[in-house]
DNA sequence: AAATCAAACTGATATAGATCAACTCACCGT
DNA sequence: ACGGTGAGTTGATCTATATCAGTTTGATTT
């Protein structure tokens, strides 16, 4: 109910969307843009838990948070859950069900959140006519290829500390792009999924959130956090204890 | 000088590849597949430690393993370098340079190994008239995300016994497809480059082969293996610990 | 064959982070 | 207002793996 003026007033397009500068929308003429934004489907937003798609689900699209944010992971073999990504508003997921036809994650909402449907069978059509669109998605996927490996690199050579302060500084950094502060903002996943994202318990989390406020890094308080010394965490990922 | 008769009795081309059934070839057509095989660059064979391309280095190609077999690893903002990928005949790298036209990862070859090395914007040309390119292309892109993600579950949620169990697992499943011996087989890469996959170190890696040796599970002599027991080590990596 | 060197293995010890346990606090339904 | 529930924090202990320190082996050079 409270977002009615807003559907009615203004329908909600590329061209209204503030993310469009993050977005597939960025590599677009008007014209293109156009095409992009009739195949679109922009359904109700999504409650706290409601899932986008589940592993197994048929392929039928990809996906971009327009606003609230978005936690994806793998059921392992024996059943447990392992986060492998978050996504905020501009980002693009769904990318995993291309291989096989059917998702091999599970994309859930992670606060109230609204998702662009993308159907891929229709973008791909417009690819086939808008090169920049086939290029763009290209070079989306390979970004997707290049931060697995990046959080790869992070869970095989890094401490507590330096996980966890990456992924405050990769929120930071991706906040900033949205043009939000990047040293205070609400956290949207719980200790839980950084624990599991990041391959540590929830104890180790919260120790670690503790000595950072310690150290004045940072101040914290349950999902609400403030940066307060960026270079000092910046060091914290850098020191490799080699000259510790 | 040992593979020169090859070469003259017979011009390597797409479609005298063992491993063209694994490869972008089987998804084409006779004719497509001429048109592919026009366009790839077969050099000479690399050697150990030969770099295929490096970190930085402008995106021109991506590459496929014919024979022999190719680490890929980050350089960490320290500088350590972080393997985040092995790729063995059949398989194809190079993803990590699309998103922004330079290679992100350096490729190295592990052994005397030699690769197809297609060039992607003739490949992206030939995409635009064969769509079964650029499915193939997308899926595989597709893969490379998933198998990443894959690697991310297996480093933040599994203890170093069940992670080496999954490397063996995995390098024996690819052999498989190779229509190689998927029990009996040379590790391409040193303990040092597996323990910096995993995420362990080399003693943990040692002592894991050890104890799978002393449990049965497998013969190891350097990097000769012969795996045993594919059953005891499904279980390893099965068993999550939650019951044990 | 002796000398050199790097990779791999093994043993002893240290430690980061897991596990187990208790407590606080905010929120929710009645 | 009141107990209940789940998320988060903190403390005490335990343990898997790192670290440190050799030793063995096999390949390479002389």
């Amino acid at each position: 109910m409270k977002h009615m003026e807003t559907i009615f007033a203004c329908p909600i397009s590329c061209r209204n969307c503030r993310m469009s500068s993050l977005c597939i929308p960025m590599s677009l003429r008007s014209d293109e843009l156009y095409k992009l934004d009739q195949i679109i489907l922009r359904g109700k937003p999504l409650q706290v838990r409601q899932s986008i798609f589940r592993a197994g689900d048929p392929f039928t699209s990809i996906y971009a948070v327009r606003s609230g944010s978005v936690k994806a992971f793998r059921l392992d073999d024996d059943g447990r859950e392992q986060v492998v990504a978050f996504y905020l508003p501009g980002e693009i997921f769904g990318w995993d069900g291309l291989a096989d036809n059917h998702y091999q994650n599970t994309a859930v909402a992670l606060e109230t959140t609204s998702v662009c449907e993308i159907p891929f069978e229709q973008l791909d059509h417009l690819a086939s006519s808008i090169t920049s669109i086939q290029n763009y998605t290209t070079k989306l996927m390979s970004r997707e290829i290049i931060n697995g490996q990046r959080l790869i690199a992070l869970l095989a050579g890094n401490s507590a500390h330096q996980r966890l302060a990456s992924l405050l500084i990769s929120l930071s950094d991706r906040l900033a792009l949205q043009k939000l502060s990047s040293t205070r903002f609400r956290l949207p996943m719980s200790r839980g999924d950084i624990s599991n994202y990041l391959g540590l318990t929830v104890e180790t989390v919260s120790r670690t959130f503790s000595y950072f406020q310690k150290m004045g890094y940072l101040r914290v308080n349950k999902k609400e956090v403030e940066l307060l010394n960026l270079d000092a965490l910046q060091e914290v990922i850098a020191d490799s204890d080699v000259f510790a």
